[in-house]
DNA sequence: ACCGGAATATGATCCCCGTCATAGACTATG
DNA sequence: CATAGTCTATGACGGGGATCATATTCCGGT
């Protein structure tokens, strides 16, 4: 094996070993897995895949931003989530078979590691300890989309950006690259709304923004505005 | 084994049986599990666990229907689902180990059958087809809590009750036992707006009402009314 | 049959926030 | 540098629906 080609592997492997449902793995099958895997790259703004298409592939993130979504009938999109390094794209589809529900678009610059949808689901089956890992993972997930179906039903605007600022800084830090427009697809309004509460916040001097840009001045006051922890 | 005993096992067994997650396995496997759980019985309005409780059980629905919903800060409540014959209660903090986030209400005199955290944990692992099972079966949980994430964010009350009502229909027939209250905690919006609402859809036909009874008169158009299909 | 509590009804009011419209600021690209 | 395209900014307007308040109807319990 070539050294270009052992690098490439070892770097396959971290970013496996970074993503939940796999990182209680041995070394010996994350190598397995790894050598399942192959590199696609995606430019910024491009699509990974659309609602509607068929479940082939595992991906997982290994560089850049991916934002998991899907339009509503009226045109508005909303957000599910936001993939980074060691996360999967929408991996649950494998299990169920059918068609993806949501669509994939690279926000950045991405590098993804795919692999098929039969041999990620053979390796899983002769791995049985992995399921039990998937299904707790599904457990976060499916809190976290509870309460984010509370926080709409139940919050204002205001308060629903706050969980979203909040959320996003723990996950990406202080200093958060995203436009009015992506903050409210993740909080469920429109983007005026979104840059009205963006200027009172900025007013009031939790946050500073640039273009395509926010960092967040005081963590702790925002931590304390925000309510129930989401993690999306 | 006396004949009473021998009933009550065979009714438990029905009762897996009819649980999507256990449906798969053999009369063997199910004969096993029908063996771990025993019953308990609760009054009409009595709480089976509240949200904070430890995972220490697995219900499993065997008769009357159970309200899984979890209360926002404002005092409103919003219900997650509906389970009923051979649903299972939040069986998935089992998996995460972590205290309960909904509670769970019987809206009928209700019987389940209980089976304790750890002999079901070890009857999985002895059963690892079981794990995919229920993998499959979050994804489409996961799959209709986006949908109605969706619908809140981007739909109006009166077709948010509409959705509400078909799917209701499609699982408990097309007369249903609710009170307004009940349904706009389903809907995510209020009692006196689900009732001026459910007086439009009397008027013009679509149903009927009694007190704490809806008789849907016309099927077919409350399908083509309500969108998108939510199970809950 | 009566009474109390729950469920249904309906009106009045208010305000958050979606919608539409316009304009300025920043950035990339030739 | 000029131009186009994206992002930010702000105003005006209107409506859906939450909130509060008050009856009225229905049903179970004693």
């Amino acid at each position: 094996m070539k050294d270009t080609q052992k690098r490439s592997h070892y770097l396959k492997l971290k970013a496996f070993k970074q993503s939940p449902s796999l990182a209680h793995l041995g070394d010996d099958e994350l190598w397995e897995i790894a050598d399942l895997a192959t590199h696609r790259r995606f430019a910024k703004g491009e699509f990974i895949f659309f609602e509607g298409d068929p479940p082939d592939f595992l991906h997982v993130v290994q560089e850049g931003r991916v934002k998991l979504f899907k339009g509503a009938s009226s045109g508005k999109n909303l957000t599910f989530s936001i993939a980074h390094y060691g996360d999967t794209l929408h991996g649950i589809v494998l299990f169920t078979g059918k068609p993806r529900w949501v669509s994939a678009q690279a926000m950045d610059e991405v590098t993804l590691l795919c692999i098929r949808r039969e041999a990620f689901l053979s390796f899983v089956t002769r791995h049985p300890s992995t399921l039990m890992k998937i299904i707790e993972i599904l457990g976060y997930q499916i809190h976290s989309t509870n309460l984010r179906l509370i926080d709409v039903v139940s919050v204002d605007v205001k308060q629903r950006l706050l969980n979203v600022l909040s959320m996003l800084s723990s996950k990406f830090g202080s200093t958060l690259f995203f436009t009015n427009e992506e903050l409210a697809e993740l909080a469920g309004t429109t983007t005026e709304t979104t840059i009205r509460i963006m200027g009172q916040l900025k007013k009031s001097g939790v946050i500073d923004t640039r273009r395509g840009e926010i960092r967040i001045k005081d963590c702790n006051r925002l931590n304390d505005l925000s309510s129930d922890f989401i993690m999306i």
